[in-house]
DNA sequence: AGGTAATGGTTGATTTTGTAACTAACAACA
DNA sequence: TGTTGTTAGTTACAAAATCAACCATTACCT
């Protein structure tokens, strides 16, 4: 079929990498979407939110590498639903601060028990040591900073 | 900013997956982008039908995990770059077997060559014994079936 | 045969995403 | 001041993904 090549897509990295993250990423997304009328990177925004408190979103952006536009449109969707609210900076206009608003962190502690749930579940089947090493290769990939904060760019 | 919680966004698989998919699929991305024009679904079903030969449409969904609808326009793609010829089941005249021209084989060598190296680039940080786990642990989520066929479904 | 259901594949409408241009607010410096 | 350059965020338009309805062909069942 092919010439002496002995490359398989099966091993191919950023297609195994997709493949995954489809797959595993499915039926979380059915909590968020069903339940809270969600979109994907409205949780993103949502977690990031309830995770580190106030934030901008262009820190947001910068953290989660979420688009602009996107994330606008996500903190739109967000305040739509009452789980956000916005607050312009005294000092500096331009900047908004996002925050959760009461129902928004309720949705967030549901959403994280039950995300925290969901990665037992994906993991079931690995040893710890297994776990550990994929997370760590994962936070490499994905260029997450291990320990040192170097988070570089710009 | 939130209750008890110790969960951090940064370790939920699904998210970390998403993250080093899309980090690690984009330089290879230009490749057949810019090169050849081809979309990612093209690619996908180039690929398999490079690896494995004369397909049908619903073959290549099913083992890629592709809706028909993406596979019916990505293939009409190729047909148009000249990359892939049809010809109609004598049989059964509802299938159609897919299979690369000589100029989209020419691709298909090009681009898995570049796969190779871009892999070796991606792992280049890690230890084999790493590479080796990450690449099974991914598979396993990733629901490819290891060393038995069991490809179950349907 | 004839009716109903299932399968392979395509097409069209709606949603989502991506790209680029745009507004508003500030900074820097003449 | 005023002109130029940046930065935060939004909006408008094009590209793409998703979903549902749709042929055509074959299978099943009486």
């Amino acid at each position: 079929m092919n010439k002496e090549n002995d490359f398989d897509l099966q091993d191919f990295l950023p297609y195994l990498l997709n493949r995954a993250a489809e797959e595993t990423s499915l039926d979380f997304q059915r909590r968020y979407k069903d339940r809270y009328g969600l979109l994907r990177t409205d949780w993103r925004v949502l977690f990031h939110l309830g995770r580190y408190g106030q934030m901008t979103a262009s820190e947001i952006g910068e953290k989660a590498r979420i688009h602009k536009t996107k994330i606008s449109r996500a903190v739109r969707n967000l305040q739509e639903r009452r789980y956000l609210k916005r607050t312009n900076d005294e000092m500096d206009r331009r900047f908004e601060h996002l925050e959760l608003t009461r129902a928004g962190q309720q949705v967030y502690a549901d959403l994280s028990e039950e995300a925290k749930k969901h990665d037992l579940r994906t993991t079931a089947g690995f040893s710890a040591a297994e776990v550990d090493i994929l997370r760590r290769c994962l936070k490499q990939l994905a260029g997450i900073a291990g320990e040192h904060g170097e988070n570089l760019k710009k």
